[in-house]
Formats: structure tokens, C-alpha cells, sequence
RNA sequence: GUGCCUAUGGUUUAAUGGUAGAACGGCGGGUUGUGGUCCCGCUAGCCUGGGUUCGAUUCCCAGUAGGCACCCCA
């Protein structure tokens, strides 16, 4: 085992990785831009003080250390809360409300496992000073069209912080058992309706409170019969109207479109989020492989963004993880591969012939192709085997008797066959020859 | 962070208390300007430290790394 070992939880990527993250990244940005959201950045460090106390439990997980000056600096835990200082110092030059997107990496001095990385890619797409419905209803549209136009089957299950707080309302909890509620009934998935009763149990809740939770978790059914089951158990409550008002408006306005590929489902079982989470929270995970959890999450985080002077800022966003949507996406062989990019690679037959190589390769340059030169000296045989194990879908040969003759051999590496064109038909040729397969690149 | 499992060339692996064999890959060759098949050659390895032993890659312990579960999450 060499010294040259990979950190845990970090990747390295070869080209075919490399293309197919681009890949999953430009299908994503396209959706972003169509629902007209714009490109921002920040820089992967952070002033520790800017990072803490916004992620509760979550805080130990921030990468942090001293820099040369002394100052306390932490690598970003996500794209969200680095927005309070990017908010706060362009508060002016910004016009709200603000859609933005951003593409960037994370770190989380997590356990790594499947799917799970510790420097990994998110994007993030918010809506900033947008109080309405229909900003949330746009941010779970976006999340579905991006899901559409990977091809992944996928389930949008929502919730919000309302129905959740109605239900610690009716238990009367304190804040802290409260949370240990929440990470109960964020289990359901895994262990079932009487694993997360016998969890209660054994930390010692209330028979009372038990039941309580017990007919919260059966409510189950179409939509509306969600909403109906909620309001039957939670009525009372004070955060209630707030929050089925909300549910039942985002199913409203969700039923406007309908999306092939892609359900969404009221689920009052989904109860974690981040401590900046106060409305609207939702995951998504792939129907044919959940075992790979949400590839994607977000909320409404209206308390945690504020103006100078004090005043909060409502936001609604969806962070996708680009990393883990990847590895989800191979598990059920919808990731698309992708081998290169180059179109035409340039055989190399003698030194001597250098002028000419560039010129051809500058022609197809000019016409937009990719090209590679075969830079060094060796057997064709050799340059051919190179130029297959790249997945070059076309090889140009032109030795000393092509140049006599003023032609051209073109030779398709994915049909086995090589034509001859003349010199000055050259790019034409080969546009023509690319033409043949739409996707000659994926394999 | 806790529990269980694993650790052999670049990768996947076999065998073994007396230091290892293969496949894939890489490199070269099967004559002169033609790939993806085939044939040949070369290349490179027992995670680290301790212990038991005449002797350890092999057994024991610890460390480290990886896998699975818990926890949490993108």
C-alpha cells in the first residue's frame, strides 16, 4: 500500500468520471436557467463564526483550523448559510426576489459511505425575499423538471415545520424531547410504524403521548387523504392552520402540472431538515433505488437571512447532491457514460508532415470540431490502437502518398471502414461522417 | 463516534509456518502505412508496528485503511 492513498471520503476523478459529473451538472444548470435563476459564487472558505450555531447537532462536523494569521477558518458546510454574508454585503446590488443558482463543493468531516463523501458537489438553487406559495411551489417544480430531464424516476415527498410543531404542541414537549421525536419519526422509512413506538417507548415517552404519535404515523393516503387525516388528529393546535393551509395550497398549485416521472407526495414523516428549516421541507429519492436516501433536499428558511438593519429575508431552496445523485444514478444504470469528447484524432505518419497536420486540424477546429493530433512518432498500428482505446470516433490518415495524390483517408473507427475524400472536400467530409450517429461519444 | 467483517502486483484474485501463482492492465514484439480478435515476452505484490517461532505473507495483539450496521445527511 502506497503513500499515495486518497484521504477518506475524497474523490479523484478520471476523464469518463469527469464527464459524466459535466454532464449531470450542464442537464441541471439548464433546468436552473429555465426557471431563471442566475450563477453566483463564493469562496470555500469561511470565517468559523459565520458557520456556527446554524446546523445544531450537525456544528461538529465543520471542518475548521487556523490560517497563517491566526484568524479561526472552516471550509463550507453547505452553499445555504454562506448567503447570510453574501446577502448582507450586496444587499444593494442585488434585486429581489433573488433566484440564484450556485455549483460548488462541501465539506463534512462525516463518516463516508454509500453515496456519502466529505468533499462533495451541491447545487443549489434559492428564491431570496420571496415570502408566497408560489415561490415554494416553484422551487419543487424546478426539483421535479431537473429529475425529468435526468430520466430518473423519482418521488418528492414534503412536509412543513407547522405540522410538526402542531404535533409537539398536542404532545406538550419541550424543545429537547421534541427533537428526539423527530429523529423517531424520521426513522419510519427504515423501521417501521411499531420500530418507531418501541423506539419511543424504550427512551421513555408517555403511553399517552405514544398513542398519539402511533395515529399520527397511520396517516397515510392519497393527498387529500393526508390533509384530511392531519386536520381530524391536529385541529386544535395553534401552528395547524398555518400549516395545512400551506400543504393543501402546494398540492393546489402542484396539480396544475403533471409530471411523468415524477410524484409528489404529502408525507408527515419527513421531519428532519436543518435548524434554519421554518415552512416547507422536502426530499426526494429515486423509486427504483431509496436505499440511496435523498439526492436531494430542501426547504423554506425564512429566520435565517436578514437586511442590515435586522429585518428577515423569507428564502425557499433545493440543494442537489451532485455526488450522491451520480452514484444513485449508476445503481440503476440510468448515469449516462461518456468516454471522451474528441471527434477526430490526426494520425501521425512523419515529422516532416507537421504543417500539414495543423493545418487539418485547424480546419476542423474552425468548423467546431475536436480535434487531436497525434503528437509523437510511432507504428500506425500503435496510433490506430491508441485512437480506439480513446473511443475517437474518427482517425484522419494522410502520409506522403495522400499528400501526392492531394487526398484524404478518412477512417470511421466505429464502422471499420475509410474513404478517401479529396484534400479540399476535408471538412465537409468529416461533418458528413460525424453526422451518421447522433451520439457517436456515448457508449 | 460505537459494533461486526476484511487487508496479497495499478486492478481483481489463488495458494502457503520455509517470502508467492494467475487474470486484466501497462510496455515491447509477431518485418516495411492500418485498431478493436489471437500468439509470445517483459513489468510489478504479501498495509504498518510489535509478539509467538529456528523461521511469519500465513498464527496472536495493536495501529492504519476499506466494507457493513447504528448515528446523521447531499
Amino acid at each position: 500500500m502506497s503513500t499515495h492513498n486518497l484521504l477518506s471520503g475524497f474523490q479523484d476523478f478520471l476523464p469518463e468520471s469527469m464527464l459524466a459529473r459535466n454532464n449531470l451538472v450542464s442537464v441541471v444548470r439548464g433546468c436552473y436557467e429555465k426557471f431563471g435563476f442566475l450563477p453566483q459564487d463564493t469562496p470555500c472558505l469561511e470565517r468559523t463564526e459565520l458557520l456556527t450555531g446554524k446546523y445544531g447537532d450537525n456544528e461538529k462536523m465543520i471542518y475548521s483550523f487556523e490560517d497563517h494569521g491566526g484568524r479561526r477558518v472552516s471550509l463550507r458546510y453547505d452553499l445555504t448559510v454562506p448567503l447570510t454574508r453574501f446577502i448582507n454585503m450586496y444587499i444593494n446590488n442585488i434585486v429581489f426576489p433573488y433566484r440564484r443558482y450556485q455549483v460548488g463543493l462541501s465539506w463534512r468531516a462525516d463518516k463516508p459511505g454509500k453515496g456519502r463523501f466529505r468533499e462533495f458537489m451541491q447545487m443549489d438553487a434559492d428564491i431570496i425575499g420571496d415570502e408566497s406559495v408560489l415561490a415554494d411551489v416553484e422551487v419543487l417544480t424546478l426539483m421535479a423538471s431537473a429529475m425529468e430531464a435526468l430520466g430518473v424516476r423519482s418521488t418528492i415527498r414534503f412536509n412543513c415545520r407547522q405540522i410538526l410543531d402542531s404535533l409537539v404542541e398536542m404532545c406538550q414537549l419541550d424543545s429537547e424531547t421534541s427533537v428526539s421525536l423527530m429523529r423517531s419519526i424520521d426513522k419510519f422509512d427504515k423501521i417501521g410504524q411499531a420500530g418507531v413506538l418501541a423506539e419511543l417507548a424504550g427512551i421513555g415517552f408517555s403511553p399517552g403521548i405514544i398513542d398519539k404519535v402511533g395515529d399520527y404515523l397511520k396517516i397515510t393516503g392519497t393527498n387529500a387523504e393526508v390533509l384530511q387525516g392531519l386536520t381530524r388528529l391536529l385541529g386544535e393546535a395553534g401552528a395547524f392552520q398555518t400549516g395545512i393551509a400551506l400543504l393543501s395550497s402546494i398540492t393546489d398549485l402542484l396539480a396544475v402540472q403533471s409530471h411523468s416521472l415524477v410524484d409528489f407526495e404529502i408525507d408527515p414523516t419527513i421531519a428532519r431538515g436543518l435548524d434554519y428549516y421554518t415552512g416547507l421541507i422536502f426530499e426526494t429519492r429515486f423509486v427504483e433505488n431509496p436505499e440511496f436516501g435523498s439526492v436531494c433536499s430542501g426547504g423554506r428558511y425564512d429566520r435565517l437571512l436578514k437586511r442590515p438593519n435586522g429585518e428577515f429575508l423569507p428564502a425557499v431552496g433545493l440543494s442537489i447532491g451532485i455526488d450522491r445523485l451520480l452514484a444513485a444514478m449508476k445503481s440503476v444504470g440510468k448515469a449516462p457514460v461518456f468516454k471522451t469528447t474528441t471527434q477526430v484524432f490526426i494520425a501521425n505518419f512523419d515529422e516532416k508532415l507537421s504543417s500539414e497536420y495543423l493545418k487539418l486540424a485547424g480546419e476542423l477546429r474552425q468548423a467546431g470540431v475536436a480535434v487531436e493530433i497525434f503528437s509523437k512518432q510511432s507504428k500506425i498500428a500503435k496510433q490506430l490502437d491508441i485512437a480506439n482505446k480513446k473511443y475517437i470516433p474518427l482517425v484522419v490518415l494522410v502520409g506522403p502518398d495522400e499528400i501526392s495524390l492531394s487526398q484524404v483517408l478518412l477512417k470511421d473507427m466505429r464502422a471499420g471502414v475509410q474513404i478517401t475524400v479529396q484534400r479540399d472536400q476535408f471538412v465537409p467530409a468529416v461533418l458528413e461522417r460525424l453526422g451518421l450517429n447522433n451520439h457517436p461519444l456515448a457508449v
